[in-house]
DNA sequence: ATGAAAGCGCTAACAT
DNA sequence: ATGTTAGCGCTTTCAT
C-alpha cells in the first residue's frame, strides 16, 4: 500500500501538500492540485484511516451496543442509526450485549480503548452507572429509564400504553390482561403505568393482578396461558412485540376464537406481523426517527461537548387493523 | 485518558517494560509485573487500540457489508458473525448496502480505508470484480454464485431446493408453482435448478412458465397473484422468506383454503413465522453455522494468506410442519 | 531482564 | 503558497 510519502514523491510535493490537497486544509494551487491528484491516482493512493485517527483524534467511527440484533425492533433502530452515521461520514463498531450486562461493561470498555468518538447504548438494564464515569460521549437509546445526565432518545410509553388501553376501553373492553416481559425495566413499568392511568381515566379499578411479568425466555407462553385461564380477560395487550407471538400461542392452545372471544393489541409494529391473520393491532414506535435521532443527537455532542444533556422523547402512532374486535356484553 | 508514558513513569520503568507486561511480549519480572499492573489500574489506564493498530498494522477489526440487516435471515447472520468475531478479539464494522451496487463499491473502500483486517460481504450482486482488487482478505457470504477465487460460504442451494420440491412431490403436489425474487441472483438461479431436477427426478415435466420472478418490491404480490390464478398450482414454493408473506397474501387475496386448496413451502426459517396458521413448513438454512463459518474462513485466511481459495457448503434442512396438505387427486 | 529509540502514516504548527 | 518537522501512542528492534 503506497502512503502518503509515495504520493509526495511522483507528484515532486511535500507531503504537507498532499494532506492538504486531499483534505482539504488549506489553499493548494490548481496547477499543483492536479499534480497530486494524479500521482493519487496513478499509485491508487488510499489515505490510512489509522494514521489519520491517531492523528487527529477523531476515528469517525461510532461504538453500538445493542441486546439482540435479531430483535426486528433492534435492527430497525440499528437500520436507521447505521444509515444516519453513514450520511455523515461516521462508521459504526456494532455488538451484541446479548442482554447480559457483564457483556455490555466489557464491551463498552473495549470500544472505548478503540477509541470509537461517541457510544448508542440500548442497555440491558435502567441506569448504567459505568457508562459516566467512560469519558466518551454516550447516548442512551430506548431503554431510558433511571437516572438522567445523559443524552437519551425514546418513546414516550406512558403515553402509548395510555393511548392503546384507551382504545381498547373504547371498543367496550373492561377486563385488559397486560402482558409486560420483566417490571425491572423502567421502559415496561412505564407501559404499565399508561395502562393504568388509562383504567382511572375511565374510573376503573387498577388491578395489579391483570398486570403479569411473563419473563423473556419461552416460559413465558405457560405463564401468560396461565394468566388468561385465570383472569378471563376479553383483551389482551402485548408490551412487546415478542409477548405479541406469546399472546398468539397462549390464545391458540387455548382454542380461543380470535378476535372474537379475545382481543390482542400488540406493541412494536413489524413487518412479519402480517403473517397473523386477522391483522394484528399495535402501538408502533417511529423506528426510523428513533435511530436517526439518537445518532443526530450523539454528532450534535460530539460537536458541543459541554451542552446540558438532552432528552428526546417520540410519540407512537396506533395502528388499528383487525385483532380488536368490538366487545358487546360489558362485564359488570 | 492516561498513556503507556504515564504508566511508565509512575511504574519507574520504560514504556517498553509496561508494554510487554500488557501485551506479553517478552519476560518481565513479577516484581516489575507488579508494579506496572497497579500503577495500570491506579490511573485508569487502556492502551489505545489505534496507536496499537498504527504499530502492529492490525485493526482487530473485521468489515461487514450487508443488503439489508432489516431481513431475519441477515440480521441472523450477522448475530452469528458479531459473536463469533467477538470470542476470538475481533469487533466489527457494520454497513448496510441497501442492495445498491454502488453503495457497496463505497462501503468496500472506506472499510478498507480504516484498515480493517479483512471483510465478510454478503454481496449485492453475483461475481463483484472490485473485491479482487481489494488487496484485503474477502470472504463472500450468501450470494456466492459468480466465479471462484473467493472464499465463500454458503448454501447447498441445488440440493436444498431439490428436496424441498421433492418433499412436495411425495405429498402428491404435480403442479407447484416457484416464486422467485429475481434470475439475477445466481443462488435464486440455483434454487430454480434444484426445482427442476427434482422433477425430472420424478419424470415430469419442467415448465419454465411456472417459475415466476415476481421482483423485490411491494409489486410482488400481484405478480405472485396473477401467477396462481392462471396456472391454478395446487402448490407453492415461496424461494426466499420474504416470498413467504408474499404467497400468504396472494393465496389470502384469492380466498384459497390454506392449505387444502393450496398448500405452501417457504425457504428460510424465522421466528416470526409462528404468526402464520397452519405452521409455515420451509427450507431451514443454518444461520448460526453459516455465520461462524464465514467468520472463522476469514480468521483462518489472515492466518494464512497464501493457502488457495476455500468454498464452504453447507446443507439445509427441511421442517416439515403444516402449511403443505397432502393432494389426493393427482392432476395428470 | 530491562531500557533507549526508531518509526507506523498522518496532521498541524511553524517556517519561509 | 508551499515545505519542514514534531509528534499522536504504541510495538519492536537494538543495546546493555
Amino acid at each position: 500500500m503506497p502512503t502518503i510519502k509515495d504520493v509526495a514523491k511522483l507528484a515532486g510535493v511535500s507531503i504537507a501538500t498532499v494532506s492538504n490537497v486531499l483534505s482539504g486544509g488549506r489553499y493548494v494551487s490548481p496547477q499543483l492540485r492536479g499534480t497530486v491528484l494524479s500521482a493519487v491516482r496513478a499509485l491508487g493512493y488510499m489515505p490510512n484511516g489509522v494514521a489519520q485517527s491517531l492523528r487527529s483524534r477523531r476515528t469517525q467511527t461510532l461504538g453500538l451496543i445493542v441486546p439482540d440484533i435479531t430483535n426486528p425492533f433492534f435492527s430497525g433502530l440499528v437500520k436507521a442509526i447505521e444509515r444516519t452515521a453513514r450520511t455523515r461520514g461516521y462508521q459504526v463498531l456494532l455488538s451484541s450485549s446479548e442482554e447480559n450486562p457483564d457483556l455490555e461493561l466489557g464491551l463498552t470498555l473495549s470500544l472505548a480503548s478503540r477509541q470509537v468518538d461517541g457510544l448508542i447504548v440500548i442497555p440491558t438494564q435502567d441506569s448504567p452507572e459505568y457508562l459516566r464515569q467512560l469519558g466518551l460521549p454516550v447516548v442512551l437509546l430506548d431503554r431510558i429509564g433511571g437516572q438522567d445526565g445523559f443524552d437519551r432518545v425514546g418513546v414516550d410509553n406512558i403515553g402509548a400504553a395510555r393511548q392503546g388501553t384507551e382504545f381498547l376501553l373504547s371498543q367496550g373492553h373492561r377486563r385488559i390482561l397486560l402482558l409486560a416481559s420483566t417490571l425491572e425495566l423502567s421502559n415496561i413499568r412505564e407501559r404499565v403505568e399508561g395502562y393504568r392511568q388509562a383504567l382511572q381515566g375511565a374510573h376503573l379499578e387498577y388491578d395489579p393482578q391483570l398486570v403479569v411479568a411473563c419473563g423473556r425466555e419461552a416460559t413465558s407462553i405457560k405463564v401468560a396461558l396461565e394468566a388468561v385461564q385465570k383472569h378471563c380477560p376479553s383483551a389482551l395487550f402485548a408490551a412487546t412485540n415478542r409477548l405479541s407471538l406469546v399472546a398468539v400461542q397462549a390464545i391458540r392452545e387455548l382454542g380461543l376464537g380470535f378476535p372474537r372471544e379475545i382481543s390482542l393489541l400488540g406493541f412494536d409494529d413489524f413487518e412479519w406481523s402480517t403473517l397473523l391473520e386477522p391483522y394484528l393491532s399495535t402501538v408502533v414506535q417511529p423506528l426510523e426517527a428513533l435511530g436517526a435521532a439518537a445518532c443526530e443527537l450523539l454528532l450534535e455532542r460530539l460537536a458541543e461537548p459541554l451542552r446540558p444533556p438532552q432528552r428526546v422523547l417520540l410519540p407512537c402512532d396506533l395502528a388499528v387493523r383487525q385483532s380488536v374486535a368490538q366487545q358487546k356484553e360489558v362485564s359488570v
